[in-house]
DNA sequence: CAGTGGTCTAGACCACAAA
DNA sequence: TTGTGGTCTAGACCACTGG
């Protein structure tokens, strides 16, 4: 809460979230937050920029800003989230099955997808997903050894993110994904409540770190019932 | 290019596209891009910003802002884009079918989809694209009345968007999209070429325009095989 | 230490919307 | 005409990086 427009950022976006505000009525003028929160109107506007970015108002020139009723309500994969993330903010019931956990010499795929040096290691594991009793979700995740010296069974059943945010200290700074439909293989198959889909969703992600070294490649594959992604998008 | 900071932005931008500075390279720093355009820093940073949140660029604190590779060289929904404008910057052969232009009366289903009035008329447009000669995406438009009076079969055939912007002078604002898959419908089957294929891939979009009307419902079906979405996220 | 990007301020002028 | 958001300026201090 140190910097004043994340501050101002994170109160109107739990007036929003909390219907303090609703869905269609006016914010306040820049002038009157400025007031408000006693700042310049630099910073509101910094604030609102953010808010208008993530899909929670729409301003107008001339009439002022607005709430929208259509931003975080549904399954966000935009964004980087984790599936812990995920299904805690989804209320729903969930559970991990790490499969596979090891250290590996990276084959040529590899080497390719995540740009490895002859010497790198990496890390493999495999997970499956399961919601409401049912198993939905194949994680395929490839970590560069040298960022993720050491990985556990425990911190894969819960959550690899949190433990490299705040264990290791590591940064996540972006990451480009793919969506794409495959046809099902039989690791899908095996680790898969696929009923009698024959095709799943497959999200591949490069996930960088803030200094800009790409350390982790994913492909997450879905049962095609389960998945939905939404996407928020503005005219350029 | 009255706006300076979007000036800024387009050049950098070309300089990026064009290769003139190479992924991984450093930018000028913003002290020196300041002189080099002769604005205040502010200006400098909204134009950097901006290629920031598009995937141009990614600035680290004490170091510099470098040039990423992994921006626009894929296929993307991400942001509003049309059928036209794609297939012409992907550089394929592509053909527009239309099948149904009619002004109806809408069902429950657009009542609810476009939050209309009783009074409310809609343009249904149906259509197929047609990519390398085979029929890959089927489009259903509906088209809020009270925003598009008039609609010809051959605005249909080239962009509705060119024609809605520039003839009706409409500003799109914003738009929601949804990405899920679904079983074939009886229409799939009639108007794409499917193959074997069983399922396809749903884009609904819901349109905004500037003034936050809601005036367009979209449902996008593509063959599964030819669909793809790239999506450049940050941690927030 | 000097150079970099990150935050914040106070003020200015503009274009647009509504009364 | 008044109020709104959009752009732009000039200056300040901070935290982080690297030599």
């Amino acid at each position: 809460m140190e910097v004043k427009y994340l501050s101002i950022y994170n109160d109107i976006m739990d007036s929003i979230e909390n219907k303090i505000i609703k869905p269609g009525e006016k914010l306040p003028s820049e002038n009157e937050l400025m007031q408000k929160y006693d700042v310049s109107r630099d910073t509101v506007r910094k604030a609102l920029d953010l808010l208008e970015g993530n899909g929670y108002i729409h301003k107008i020139k001339g009439k002022g800003s607005f709430v929208l009723d259509i931003a975080k309500l549904d399954f966000p994969i935009t964004g980087i989230i984790t599936f812990k993330e995920l299904s805690e903010k989804m209320g729903v019931s969930s559970k991990t099955i790490v499969h596979e956990l090891d250290l590996i010499k990276p084959d040529k795929f590899l080497v390719k997808k995540l740009e490895l040096s002859k010497e790198d290691l990496i890390w493999r594991v495999i997970r499956a997903r399961e919601i409401d009793d049912k198993r939905i979700i194949l994680d395929k995740d490839y970590f560069n050894n040298r960022y993720v010296p050491s990985l556990t069974k425990k911190v894969c059943e819960s959550s690899i993110y949190e433990y490299l945010e705040r264990d290791l200290g590591l940064t996540i700074g972006f990451a480009k994904k793919e969506i794409t439909v495959q046809q099902v293989s039989n690791e899908d198959k095996e680790y898969l409540d696929l009923e009698d889909y024959n095709m799943v969703v497959v999200v591949k992600s490069y996930t960088y770190l803030d200094d800009m070294s790409l350390f982790q490649y994913t492909e997450s594959r879905h049962r095609p019932d389960k998945f939905r992604f939404i996407d928020f998008a503005r005219r350029k």
